[in-house]
Formats: C-alpha cells, structure tokens, sequence
DNA sequence: CTTCCACCGGAACCGTGGGAAA
DNA sequence: TTTCCCACGGTTCCGGTGGAAG
C-alpha cells in the first residue's frame, strides 16, 4: 500500500505547495531584490502551528536559491539549538560557510565575521525564532549586510510582549507575513496530494481523508501524522484500502507523533518534570517540586526547573495555569 | 479588608572547560 | 607551558504580586 513513505514523513518538503499562492506571492516579493543584488527586509513569517510556516519558509527560499547564483540559504530550529554559538555554526554549516570550523570554542565574533565575508546574499531561516533567549545574537544578525533573516514563530498573540524588548523590537521592525489555518477543504486537498505521492492509487477512500482533516481541524502536521499513521496500521493489517473506522484506532498514535518529535529536544531533567506532569495530568506547584525532589537524585535548583518548565510550555507539552499561589502545571490528552 | 507568603522571573554571580594568546 | 578569555549551564539572591487564610 505504502510507495513513498519519505511523502508520509514530518519533515518532507513536497514539490508544489498547494493553498498558500497569496504567501508564496508574499514572500517572493520581498525577497525579490536578492535576486538582483540588493538587500532585503527582514521577515517574520506566524502562523498557528500545522499552518505550513516551516514549509513554506523552505519552498520559497529553496526556489530563490535555485534562480539565482549570488544567493545562499540555510536553515534552523533555534528550540534545538541551546545556546547562540550553536545556532551561528549549525546555520554557517547549513550554508556552506562553516566546513571548517569546529562546533566549539570559537567566539561569536568569529562565525559573524564569516558572514560578512561572503560575497554571496544570505538568507537564513530562523525557526521559532521567539525562544532566542539571547536578544544581543538577533541585533548582531540584524547589522549583517548582506544577510536577510526569514523568522518564523506561531502567531500567539502575547509573543511581543513575552519575548525580551529588543527582540520584540527586532521582530516588529520585520515584514510580517501571517500564514492562516487551513480550511477543511484545503486540508483534504492537501491530504489527497501526499496520498498520491505516498501511497498506491485508491487506496485512500474520500471520506476518510475528510474525517482526518476533520480531527486534524487546520493543523497539516497533524493530519499527515493521522494519514500515515492510518496507512501504516492498514499495512500491518494486509488491507488493501484504508478503511473509515481505522481512525479512532490510530488517532491517539498520531498525536504521540507529534509530540514525540518534541519530547526527543528534552535533557533529562525537563524529562523528568515533563513525566511527572504527564503522569499526573495536573499538578499544584508546590506538589510538583515536591515530587521532583523525591524522584530524582541531584535535583536541580527551583530556578532552573522553573526555566525548564517555561521551555516546556513553549512547547506546547504543558500548560500553566492559574497565577502566584494557585499555579498548575496541566498536561492535556 | 488586611496580611501573609508561595511562586514567579530578572539580574548578578560562579565553576568549569576549551581555545587562543603570550 | 602558563595565562587569559569567553561561553555554558547552572545557582543565589531578591523584589513583586496576587491568591488564600484570617
């Protein structure tokens, strides 16, 4: 039944974007003066998560770096990225400029300087650009000449003013593009194209590829996981089609998919609070400490699992609710 | 209504370790 | 080699604040 898994994969970048041309526009406009040697502005590019932010962002830049010589691209998950050096070598490697450096021990000074040496526009795409913890590393980025920052973040509505000022200031200074949900039909379309490219002909009846848009509700990355999840279980099963009631079945498998793909960004302590929080499904603060100091065996300092906490949130693997006293850590599903 | 204090989060600080300069 | 530099991953300190208890 499966031909291509790779068009079933999270990270698999398809050869047209469909139900995205007004962005597609969008962005290839601003980013039309690289291709004649000029400068560009910096972009911000949100939208709610499964909006096809990270897709686009590569399709566009991908298609840009194709027509043109002078230009070069690379890319970059800043939630798995700790620290600001990191960031700058994975993206000078993503770019071709970094193949002789080492990961560590180098100043920052350094990779920016190799920046600036490239005779050749950069554009670096920056995902969830809001978990930048250091705002000095986006202004010193921002005074690169030759270099256009394509950032990209969901589209909370408190971002600018949860994210350090200068970053605040940085990002509202950018080109804003603001991606949209995808409607039902949309997503079914999109649906019905990685089916083609993944799976054999027929072998995905209608209504179930709207059951899944329906669960999914605008969130691509979800519906995917949904359609693949469905094609795999309808391959161990020897089915030939994949059938309606098989959804219910998978549904839970799909979700863990994709919150798989966060956990595995975890050190083992956020682990071990991210757990605690699972297990629980919803804790007071003072009980979640508590339970953290009994299960573990150097515990970190209230500080730091704080820390570790927000960057869980981030995440969208918890949430906090309540305030002061009556904080809760809730884990939903 | 007032008081208390658990919790949050900013800022300053610290020990370690690798690399570069002396 | 020794010394200096700097990033990193933490901790310590502390002020603000709003729920909860009185």
């Amino acid at each position: 039944m499966i031909t291509d898994a790779r068009a079933l994969r999270p990270e698999y970048l398809p050869r047209e974007l469909h139900h995205r041309e007004g962005p597609i526009q969008h962005l290839t406009a601003v980013l039309k003066p690289l291709s004649q040697g000029y400068s560009a502005e910096n972009i911000l590019l949100t939208g709610p998560s499964g909006a096809g932010k990270t897709t686009l962002a590569r399709y566009v830049v991908e298609r840009l770096e194709a027509q043109t010589l002078a230009v070069r691209s690379g890319y970059v998950n800043a939630m798995s990225e700790s620290t600001a050096v990191s960031l700058l070598y994975r993206l000078l490697r993503e770019t071709g400029l970094g193949a002789d450096l080492r990961p560590e021990g180098i100043p920052q000074g350094e990779y920016l300087s190799r920046v600036r040496a490239s005779d050749d526009e950069l554009v670096w795409i920056i995902d969830e650009v809001d978990v930048v913890t250091e705002p000095a590393l986006l202004e010193a980025l921002y005074e690169q000449p030759n270099l256009t920052l394509l950032m990209v973040t969901v589209d909370h509505n408190d971002l600018l003013s949860s994210v350090d000022q200068r970053v605040a200031s940085r990002l509202r200074s950018a080109e804003h593009v603001r991606l949209e949900k995808y409607t039902h039909d949309e997503l079914v379309d999109i649906l019905s194209h990685r089916a083609d490219a993944g799976l054999k002909p027929g072998s995905v009846p209608e209504d179930l590829l709207s059951q899944i848009a329906e669960t999914a509700a605008g969130d691509a990355r979800l519906g995917i996981a949904l359609l693949r999840q469905a094609a795999r279980h309808a391959d161990r099963e020897g089915g030939k089609r994949l059938s309606t009631g098989l959804l219910r079945e998978i549904e839970s498998e799909a979700r863990d998919d994709v919150e798989n793909l966060q956990v595995a960004h975890l050190s083992t302590h956020q682990r071990h609070l991210f757990d605690l929080i699972r297990e629980h499904r919803n804790l007071s603060a003072g009980d979640l400490h508590e339970l953290y100091e009994g299960r573990v065996r150097a515990p970190k300092s209230k500080r730091t699992r704080r820390r570790y906490l927000d960057s869980l949130e981030r995440y969208d693997l918890i949430e906090k609710r309540g305030a002061k006293r009556s904080t809760r850590y809730v884990y939903e599903r």
